[in-house]
DNA sequence: TGACAATATGAACATATGTGCATATATAAT
DNA sequence: ATTATATATGCACATATGTTCATATTGTCA
């Protein structure tokens, strides 16, 4: 149960001890570990951005400049956004000459992203 | 599709306009109100003191103090956290003289944050 | 080699976020 | 009314976050 690293704005840092607090009964307090992988997997589908990026690539892959044309969105912040999910594991990419094409890389997270996705659009 | 309030850090605002972009071609962009449901039922799950509590809630009930004693955190901390969870309609409460009794008021979020719980457990 | 295209990166900035302190509010009991 | 207990709230602060601009890097082709 040690964690050394842990992610700002999906750049890693490190960190140094590991304090599992006691409380008194029976509850089953979340270890760090696992609270840490937890809150990491939903602050990246917590920003708009990265969700219509995550979303695009569910189907099939893109480039840098597609996801940037097809989102609206400048070169520089798809690109800094695809660093964040890459950090996280949650893209991979392929290149092919000067091109990256991005796919998504964790099933899981798509699965939560699009359940999410269909919850909200039957409220 | 028209959206005129947003959540910063768990407090309603307002906003204006509605712009859906157009781009020349097949991919079902998601309206701004998907987007917006989505990031913050995300955003929700996304800090470890929110994660914590809302954990701690799947099971039973908890006053402000049993949370604040359980996870080790300031009274004010729980408060402030459960004030973010309640405009979200995550948590209900009930009260008891002085006391506010919280339980969880959304079973879906509850089951994306179990499944990420277990995911993560399993890594 | 040089020019070009695609992508990545660093710095700066405005804004958002989480927490703690102090204090306000609300209910109950005496 | 006074006191005590439980909870809520406003403010301030440090830190995190997302975007933009400018520029660096990488690979291709003439």
């Amino acid at each position: 149960m040690n964690i050394c690293a842990y992610i700002i704005n999906g750049v890693f840092k490190l960190t140094e001890e590991n304090n599992n607090h006691f409380n008194g009964n029976d509850y089953n307090e979340l270890d760090k570990e696992t609270l840490f992988i937890v809150s990491q997997t939903f602050k990246a589908l917590s920003d708009p951005t990265r969700i219509r990026i995550i979303h695009l690539l569910t189907n099939q892959e893109y480039s840098v400049n597609e996801i940037s044309e097809k989102l609206g969105l400048l070169q520089s912040t798809v690109s800094h956004q695809l660093r964040f999910l890459k950090n996280l594991r949650l893209v991979k990419y392929r290149r092919e000459g000067t091109t990256m094409y991005y796919s998504h890389d964790d099933e899981h997270v798509v699965d939560l992203l699009e359940q999410a996705i269909i919850h909200a659009q039957h409220l």
